[in-house]
DNA sequence: GCCGTTTTCGGCCCGACTGTTTTCAGTCG
């Protein structure tokens, strides 16, 4: 079984478990070691039958364990299948509705015998919540819109979807008269690849009026709430936007607590009661007295608990606390640090730019290289290279080369790997690249022993420079391939292959928590954009975040090289 | 259910908003 479907077992055992009334924190354990294990880059499954005990996994204690060990040898677990016996399937189902909470479903399942969503639906519309205890008109009415909003599925946004929405609304709230500063948090704010919510801090002069400003804005479809500190809306596109204004005084501990993620505040507040404090999103404050320490930078929120400042793309408690403690915080890759870019595309294929124009806004950028690397014939929507074709394309990338002086364009290939793990062209044209990029475009649905097998008989062709977008996922509509990626990854240590983070907003990939793993097997990364026209040579940032959030630095990172420490790397 | 260099028992983050109440419970982040 995958993480996510060992993950979903520990998800629906805490829905059942609240709306019984359990223990509330116990309820949290199992909610605590879904999302570990959904987060995690290794196989729980293969670290099991490995022997490795996950009880060293922070949130997983004995029972966990032997519950996963169950898992991963049945496929099932005998204590949800208890519990499933106790409640009706579609109880859980109704937790997932904005408003209603374990209580309200449990009271709905006891006095209406509400055990569905269509039930719900036919008692809410029949007038029948009203006359339950603490719901009224408005409780029925809102039930009925989120039953209609689950409905139309609303679910998580893209990050560069929340960037486009962000720029703007920002904009939109800066014009507002007594508006001193504003700054996005949460997951936006640690980059994350998806988000869902955006959330807005705001600093505000006396008499400001910019939550009227704020729920007046064109694009909102609806106002969840309205009040003096914090307000809600619902775009049009379905994103939900929260604004919330605060002190001068608090604005550090506010932006610290805003931007998360909730697992590390837990961790930080944790930390802050050890030592006599209490941390809040209005400051830090001394325990006994609540006389206030500090608040109003967030570096102060970090000195007040003995750490340095962490950067947001790290705050996820995923060890970061203890590396700070320790002072073994990565440095951060950044954009800056960022010299040319390795993969993209043009007329030759699928992209819309002649490899001139992908040179001059190359220039524009300060990169000092780039490389050309269309499609291989295999790739047909794209109107793939043959062999004749690359020669062509070669002859040309020469001829252009030089015409915009301070950028190198080095000659390359996305060429597929097929099904059997070899290449899609032959050894003496990929021989005149600078730069092959491997990749999977086809035969999706292979068992992970086969995929590995193949991606890994790829990389042992001696021309292959780097693995591109190596799991193959597109964020939100297509899963990664099945691949043991620790295998794939030392495959490409051992062959001096580098792996890729696809910077293309719909893939990252690798993923944050892969580009981890990779980089603590000690694997060489590339960052590419895979850019199919000038403008979406700007994406590289994307990449960045997610390497960021991988706890990249720049020197594990080749395009961070100049030209000619790449071109010695690429050999 | 997890966790511990003050603890193997007794803790476990904390505040705003809503809708229903008339002081608060439930939900959310």
């Amino acid at each position: 079984m995958e993480n996510k479907g060992i993950a979903d077992i520990f998800t629906e055992i805490a829905d059942i478990l609240d709306i019984q009334g359990e223990n509330p924190f116990r309820v949290r354990s199992y909610r605590n070691a879904a999302r570990t294990i959904a987060d995690m880059s290794q196989s729980v499954q293969a670290l099991v039958k490995a022997g490795e005990k996950l009880e060293e996994v922070p949130g997983i204690g004995k029972s966990l364990q032997e519950k996963i060990e169950e898992i991963v040898s049945t496929g099932k677990c005998g204590f949800l299948e208890e519990l499933r016996g106790k409640v009706p399937p579609g109880l859980t189902e109704l937790l997932k509705l904005e408003g209603l909470g374990p209580k309200k479903v449990k009271l709905l399942y006891d006095e209406l015998g509400v055990d569905s969503m269509d039930r719900l639906e036919k008692a809410a519309q029949a007038g029948r919540l009203r006359d339950l205890a603490g719901m009224g008109l408005k409780t029925e009415e809102k039930v009925l819109k989120s039953i209609e909003k689950y409905r139309a599925g609303m679910g998580r946004f893209k990050l560069s979807v929340g960037y486009t929405y962000s720029r703007a609304l920002l904009e939109y709230l800066k014009d507002t008269p007594g508006v001193k500063r504003l700054d996005p948090a949460g997951s936006f704010r640690r980059q994350k690849e998806t988000i869902g919510d955006l959330d807005i801090l705001a600093i505000c002069g006396k008499g400001c009026k910019v939550m009227d400003r704020f729920t007046k804005y064109g694009d909102v479809a609806e106002v969840i709430s309205k009040g003096e500190t914090k307000s809600s809306v619902r775009l049009k596109c379905g994103l939900q936007v929260d604004v919330r204004v605060l002190e001068e005084e608090s604005y550090g501990a506010a932006l610290h607590y805003f931007t998360g993620s909730k697992a590390h505040n837990i961790a930080i507040r944790d930390r802050a009661k050890d030592l006599g404090l209490k941390v809040s999103e209005y400051g830090v404050f001394r325990a006994k007295d609540e006389k206030r320490l500090s608040g109003a930078n967030e570096e102060d929120v970090f000195k007040a608990v003995g750490l340095p400042f962490i950067p947001p793309e790290l705050r996820e408690d995923w060890g970061e606390i203890q590396a700070a403690e320790k002072g073994r915080l990565p440095k951060l890759i950044e954009l800056a640090d960022i010299c040319g870019d390795l993969q993209m595309h043009t007329v030759a294929t699928d992209g819309k730019n002649s490899i001139a124009d992908m040179a001059r806004k190359a220039k524009e950028m300060g990169y000092s290289y780039i490389a050309i690397t269309d499609h291989s014939k295999a790739v047909r929507v794209a109107r793939g290279l043959d062999e004749k074709g690359m020669v062509k394309q070669l002859k040309e990338i020469e001829k252009v080369n030089g015409q915009t002086p301070g950028v190198r364009i080095l000659k390359g290939v996305e060429v597929d790997i097929l099904a059997d793990g070899s290449l899609d062209l032959k050894d003496d044209i990929l021989k005149e690249c600078d730069v092959v990029i491997a990749s999977v475009h086809s035969r999706f649905n292979m068992e992970e022993e086969e995929m590995t097998r193949r991606i890994i008989q790829a990389l042992k062709n001696p021309n292959v420079n780097i693995l591109g977008h190596p799991t193959g996922r597109l964020i939100l509509e297509r899963e990664a391939y099945k691949v043991n990626l620790k295998e794939v990854f030392q495959a490409a240590i051992d062959q001096g292959v580098v792996l890729e983070i696809n910077a293309y907003p719909d893939r990252l990939d690798l993923r944050d928590v892969d580009a981890r793993m990779a980089k603590e097997m000690g694997a060489k990364l590339v960052i590419s954009t895979d850019a199919h026209s000038t403008l979406q040579l700007e994406l590289m940032k994307f990449g960045v975040f997610t390497a960021r959030r991988g706890w990249v630095e720049a020197k594990n990172v080749i395009n961070t090289l100049p030209l000619q420490g790449l071109l010695k790397v690429l050999r």
